[in-house]
DNA sequence: GCCATGATTGCAATCGATTGCACACGGTGA
DNA sequence: TCACCGTGTGCAATCGATTGCAATCATGGC
C-alpha cells in the first residue's frame, strides 16, 4: 500500500479510503489510485484488513444433522444444500467454513472458535438442538436457521412449506387414481412428521380414510430403507400409492417393489420429495415434491447478510411444487 | 492475552510461546498458562495470528469444470468431492474455500485474491487449463491437482485409473456373457478417454470385435443424453451390454432402455462409473466401478499438507474397484 | 489582502500475536 | 573476582490496513 501511495504521491491513509470509495477523497485522486493500483496488481491484504476490523467474512454453516434419524451427511440433499450455499455465499463475497459438528451446548459453543470469528451462522436442521439454538438466538452473532417451525422457536427460521408439500404429493397420486396411499418415511424427524400431516389432510379432504396398517417408518438409511420397504410389501398388503420422504426413499421402493414384480406405476404409484435433479433420470422417471435448494439457499444468506447489516429480517416459508415427470412413452 | 498474561505472572510474549509449545518455556509455566487459558475462555484470534505470521490456514478449492463437456457443477460426483475434501480438511485444521471459477489465465491468476491468500491450492480437474496449471507448477503456492495424467505434465497430481477402471467395466459385462458391448460416454474429457481405452483393450483380451457403432458419444446432462441415448437405440443396434461413462449416464441408460422395452439386464447389462452411493438404490441395483471419493480426498489433502511443509510428494494413482450389486432376488 | 469555510489529505495510534535480541539468574572454573 | 555458561523471560518492534483528529488547501466573501 505504501508502494501505491509513492507512486499516487499520496499517504497510506489516503489509499485505504481511496480504495475503500470514502466520500472523503476527491475523486479525481480516487480514479488515479485505482488506476495505479489495478496496473500494479495490488490487491488488498485481507488478512490485515479483518485483523484490523476485527471481523471476518466468513460464515459457518454448521450441519445439525440428528444421529437419531441417521441421516447422512452425504446424503444427495445435504451436499446440494452446501453446493447452492457455497454459490450463494460466494455472490455476497463471503466465506464459507462447514461444520460437521451439531450444536449440543449453547454455553461451550460461545468460546468456540466458530463462534468466535465467524460473521454469522447459518444452521442446517434443528436435530436435537432446538433449545440451544433458542438460546443463541439473541447473541450477537447473526444466526439463520434452516429447519421446521417448532414452538417457541426464538431464532430466525427459513422452512419450506412441508405440510403442504406432503399434501400436494399425496393429492397427486389422488388425481392418478390411487386409493390406498402409503406413507413412507421416519416421522422422528420433524419435517417428515409434517409432511404425513399434510398426507393425511389430503386423504381426508378426498374423504379417504386412513389406514394406519399404510403408515410405514422407513429410515433414511439405504439398507435399512430397504429392509423396511420389503417388510412392508411381504405382506402383501393393498396398496396403489406411495408417498416417500425423500427422492432416496422413493428410489428405494421403485426397486423393491420391482423386486416383488409390481409394476411401477400401474401397479403401484410412487412420488418422492426433494427435487433431487437425479430423478428425472430414473426408471420410470420420478414425480417428486420439489423444495427448490437453491431457492431455500438464497434466502438463508439474504436474511443472514440481512441480520449482520442490522436490518429487520421475516422469517421465510418457501414454496414446494410438485415436478411431474412422465415417461416419454416409446413403441 | 494481556489478561492472561497477568494471571499468570508474566508477559504476553511467554503466553504466546506456551499457547505454541514452544521448547523455550518451562513446562511447569506452560501447563499453568494453558490451564489459566483454559479457565477463562481464552482462545487465541486467529486473525491476528494469521495477520501476524503472514498466512492463512485456508485451502482453495477450485474446480475445473470444463464448460465443453457441460458437467454441472450439481453434479453428485462432484459434490461428493467437495464434501470429502471438507472431511479430510478439517482432519488437518484447515479451512476450505471453493472457487466455481476455472483458471484460464495462470498471470492473472497469481494476481487474485485466492492466489495471494491461500495456504494452498486443490484444483479438481484440469479442464481446458493443462497449460495454465503447468505454468503455476513451480510456483511457491503449493497446488495439487485432481485429474488425469498428461503428457508434459509438471503439477503433482493424484488420479485413478481410469483406463483400468474402463476395462475393469467393460471385463466384467464380458464375464456376464454380453458379446456386443457398448461404450456411452464424452472422449472430449480426458477421463472418458481414458476409459473407453480400457473397454478397447478389455474387447480385444477378450478377443471380441471393437463395432465402432457401439462407440456412442453421450454428454454427461440429463436431456442431452437421453437424446443420445435414445437415438441410438432407435437404430435398434445388436447390443447387450452397456459400459456408462458415470452412474448418471448408466441412470439414464436404464431408463431409456426399459421404456424401448427391453430388460436389463436380461437384454441389456449395464455398467456405471464413480461409485455413487445411490446406484444401490436404483432398480435394477447398479454395478459400478467406484472411485473411491473420499480416498481420493484425502490423498489430496495429505499430498497437500506434505507440500506445505516442504516435504517431497509423489503422484498418486488410486486404485478403482468394481461394486457388484446384485437385485436380491425375491418370489 | 485577509479570514472563514468546507473539502481533502496526512499523522500517528491502533488492532493481537509473534519473535529477535537482551537480560537475569545461579553456578562454575580460572 | 570475573568471564562465561545455559535456561527462562521480558522488551519492543513488527505485520498492513483503518480512522480520529489535526493540518492543509482552495475558494469566495468581505
Amino acid at each position: 500500500m505504501q508502494h501505491i501511495a509513492d507512486l499516487a504521491g499520496v499517504s497510506r491513509a489516503t489509499v485505504s479510503r481511496a480504495l475503500n470509495d470514502s466520500p472523503l477523497v476527491n475523486e479525481r485522486t480516487k480514479d488515479k489510485i485505482k488506476q495505479l493500483a489495478q496496473e500494479h496488481n495490488y490487491v488488498i491484504n485481507e488478512a490485515a484488513r479483518n485483523f484490523r476490523l476485527n471481523q471476518s467474512q466468513t460464515v459457518t454453516v454448521v450441519m445439525m444433522t440428528d444421529p437419531l434419524v441417521n441421516q447422512q451427511s452425504f446424503d444427495p440433499f445435504f451436499m446440494e444444500m452446501i453446493a447452492s450455499l457455497l454459490e450463494a455465499l460466494a455472490k455476497s463475497e463471503l466465506d464459507m467454513l462447514v461444520s460437521h459438528e451439531p450444536i449440543t451446548d449453547a454455553t461451550s459453543f460461545r468460546n468456540s472458535r466458530i463462534y468466535r470469528q465467524s460473521l454469522g451462522l447459518i444452521v442446517i436442521g434443528q436435530g436435537q438442538g432446538h433449545e440451544q439454538l433458542n438460546a443463541l438466538a439473541n447473541d450477537k452473532l447473526p444466526m439463520v436457521v434452516w429447519g421446521v417451525p417448532t414452538q417457541g422457536q426464538a431464532y430466525y427460521l427459513v422452512s419450506t412449506d412441508d405440510k403442504q408439500g406432503g399434501k400436494q404429493a399425496t393429492q397427486h397420486l389422488i388425481e392418478k387414481g390411487c386409493k390406498n396411499i402409503a406413507f413412507f418415511g421416519d416421522k422422528s424427524s420433524a419435517d417428515s412428521g409434517l409432511r404425513y400431516q399434510g398426507y393425511r389432510a389430503a386423504l381426508k379432504e378426498a374423504e379417504l380414510s386412513v389406514n394406519p396398517e399404510l403408515d410405514v417408518t422407513v429410515p433414511f438409511v439405504t439398507e435399512q430403507s430397504k429392509n423396511a420397504i420389503n417388510q412392508f410389501l411381504d405382506a402383501k398388503p393393498q396398496v396403489d400409492g406411495i408417498v416417500c420422504c425423500s427422492d432416496l426413499i422413493a428410489m428405494s421402493a421403485i426397486s423393491c417393489l420391482q423386486e416383488h414384480n409390481l409394476k411401477v406405476p400401474d401397479d403401484v404409484a410412487v412420488i418422492g420429495y426433494d427435487g433431487l435433479s437425479f430423478t428425472e433420470r430414473t426408471s420410470p422417471p420420478l414425480s417428486t415434491v420439489n423444495q427448490d435448494i437453491s431457492q431455500c439457499a438464497y434466502k438463508l444468506v439474504d436474511s443472514l447478510v440481512g441480520l449482520i447489516n442490522g436490518k429487520q429480517v421475516e422469517n421465510t416459508l418457501a414454496d414446494v411444487q410438485l415436478i411431474e415427470r412422465k415417461s416419454t412413452q416409446r413403441n
